[in-house]
RNA sequence: GCGCCCGUAGCUCAGUCGGAUAGAGCACUUGAUUCCUAAUCAAGGGGUCGCAGGUUCGAGUCCUGCCGGGCGCACCA
């Protein structure tokens, strides 16, 4: 049940009603209208826009048309008072029962409460990671990666019905030069002093059990045979083991996606001569010179013709070159035919979550994906900013065990998943984050991560306890549904059961917005309401929650904590934290 | 030079498809422990929402121009 929903139904009802009695316009086009909190909750528990949003269609006043809507409101149950204030805002102050009812509704539902429909099923493809596999995963591939696997997840349970992908990048050059660093290992595995690695090879330790792989396996098969020849074995090796690692570092932060894309096989299959000559029948191929970039001209600049797509007929700024100067596709080619697949594979609405540098990128790819879709498909690409690594305010200096670059795992073995999970989701992606790893380890309200599963944690300690002064008592949430809600009657509690009957339009919004962040700091809010409720107890014994000679109060206000729990728990699921039993 | 993103309290940041008197944490001041971790809470001060125009009943939010910062900028991936 979703309270905002069901009120903002009421009042378009209401709306048509009014119409098809001839009080108001027939017919007027509702989809403007919006039930909200307003922002000072002396206005009211809920307001709408009704009147403000209809005044133009209706070619009436606001104030003329809010009045006989809140008249006819004013009729409902649950609705306790009606008034217009200011240019026409029609605030709403609700029953206390109409709030009091989402507790057991959300007692029912477990972490299930909030799972909404505006998905409607439908496909949706989120890729993100998608790094190269020439190595283990570092600092910069974990904010996109954390993100967008929140992402998955509250799309998935705003009801859409979500395909998590990585692409792998296996047929550029950098896998040729993976390979060829591979071998050197191999050689080394086999005895020979190979010395300093050659500028353009990666110079990484992780690459020498890969050679003592392959020469535990092949011996020395590969030992003074051309390039020609053991290359392609050693790409193929090579990206098989370096997909192996970065699926074990992905595991470490509870990241499993369902499909892994191999580039490569597009060029195999011969895709990406089918995408463009589809393109070029609809003649938005052609061979062009490109100017020059203005104002940054490359020494070795010259004109060129190449092969190009006009991006420009949708939305970018030049054409983009599809071919090499030596015939051979650039990764544009490549990449719109694998967005092609998506399209084919049923996916009209596609994500891509990128690094701040591919930003540049955005545009060409959007033109692509709206071409060959013919303007079926969308895609929404993400960027997240940058990370800045600290400790204690000053840059931090960690040892590079991994070549030039702070690992994932080194991240993760140092303040732990679920902190490296919530701190990325505690800013908008768009924004760049400061990761301070002392802060984080923290155990103080300066650390999100620690207030929120303080918060659990402490309910979870409210629960064990009440189980021992009231052992006879049914206290699972089934027990607990039953409990005399009327009891609960200061404002605190029922400010904490309205922020728990915003749940459900929370999850709606934050995956309309594609903005996980929105729950990491909703679930913030949650826990402080918490806490605040908790000390209020202190001041006054009659708030406490286990009030040992009256079961049904206690009962009552276990309820609302089990439900501000399960909230705080659906929340942590989406965002892939495990919600704490207790602090130590 | 061009494109994208950002600019909100001293600091770090939220701000609901445009909504009412712009919010939170930190820091500062003061106060609160018989429940169940004070690992928390309550109260107070603190703002030309970068600047200037525009759109409209209404702009931190949308549009245009400028200023400041980040990222990127033929064929790399």
């Amino acid at each position: 049940m979703d309270i905002y929903a069901d009120i903002r139904a009421l009042v378009a009802a209401e709306i048509t009603r009014l119409g098809t009695a001839g009080q108001l316009p027939d017919a007027l086009d509702l989809s403007g209208v919006q039930v909200q909190a307003p922002r000072d909750a002396s206005q009211g528990d809920l307001a709408t826009n009704a009147a403000l949003a209809l005044a133009k269609q209706a070619r009436m006043k606001p104030r003329d048309l809010a009045e006989p809507l809140a008249e006819a409101l004013t009729d409902h149950g649950d609705i306790e008072s009606v008034d217009v204030a200011g240019p026409g805002f029609i605030n709403l102050r609700l029953a206390e029962g109409a709030w009091r009812r989402c507790i057991p509704a959300v007692l029912d539902r477990g972490i299930a409460f909030g799972d909404g429909d505006i998905g409607a099923g439908e496909a949706v493809n989120v890729e993100y990671v998608s790094a190269n596999p020439t190595g283990p995963l570092h600092v910069g591939h974990v904010r996109g990666a954390v993100f967008g696997d929140a992402l998955a997840a509250l799309l998935a349970k705003a009801g859409f019905t979500v395909t998590k992908e990585y692409v792998i990048n296996d047929a550029g050059s950098q896998i040729t030069a993976l390979a060829r660093s591979v071998h050197l290992r191999y050689r080394e595995a086999l005895g020979e002093a190979i010395g300093d690695i050659p500028e353009g090879l990666y110079p990484g330790d992780y690459l020498v059990p890969v050679g003592r792989a392959i020469a535990g396996s092949d011996g020395d098969k590969w030992l003074g045979v051309d390039e020609a020849e053991w290359l392609e074995p050693f790409r193929r090796r090579a990206v098989v083991e370096m997909m192996a690692l970065v699926r074990e570092d992905l595991a470490t932060i509870g990241i499993v996606q369902d499909v892994y894309f191999s580039e490569n096989q597009l060029h195999l299959d011969g895709r990406i001569d089918e995408v463009l000559a589809g393109l070029e029948a609809r003649g938005l191929i052609y061979i062009g010179v490109l100017e020059p970039p203005k104002g940054k001209k490359p020494d070795d600049w010259e004109p060129r013709p190449q092969t190009l797509f006009k991006a420009s007929e949708f939305g970018d700024d030049v054409d983009r070159p599809l071919k090499k100067s030596d015939g051979s596709y650039t990764y544009f080619a490549a990449d719109i035919a694998y967005h092609f697949d998506k399209y084919k594979r049923g996916f009209k609405r596609q994500i891509d979550v990128w690094g701040a540098d591919h930003g540049g990128y955005v545009k060409r790819m959007r033109a692509a994906v709206t071409a060959v879709s013919e303007g079926e498909a969308d895609l929404d690409v993400r960027i997240c900013q940058l990370v800045r690594l600290l400790r204690d305010g000053e840059p931090a200096k960690m040892s590079k065990r991994a070549g030039d670059f702070v690992t994932l795992r080194q991240l993760v073995d140092e303040v732990g998943r679920d902190v490296v999970r919530f701190i990325m989701l505690t800013r908008k992606n768009d924004a760049p984050l400061d990761f301070d790893l002392a802060r984080v380890r923290e155990q103080s309200k300066d650390n999100p991560v620690f207030y929120v599963q303080y918060a659990h944690a402490r309910i979870r300690s409210v629960m064990r306890n009440a189980a021992e002064t009231f052992p006879e008592v049914d206290l699972s949430p089934a027990g607990l549904a039953d409990a005399d809600l009327a009891r609960l009657s200061d404002s605190a509690e029922l400010d904490l059961v309205k922020q728990i009957a915003r749940w459900p339009r929370t999850v709606e919004a934050a995956a309309l917005a594609h903005e996980p962040h929105r729950i990491a700091f909703y679930l913030h809010d949650v826990a402080a309401s918490f806490h605040g409720l908790w000390n209020r107890g202190n001041e006054d014994p009659s708030l406490r929650f286990i009030i040992g000679e009256d079961v049904v109060l206690t009962s009552a206000r276990l309820a609302l904590l089990e439900a501000a729990r399960t909230v705080i728990a659906s929340g942590l699921a989406i965002l892939g934290v495990e919600p704490a039993e207790e602090m130590r």
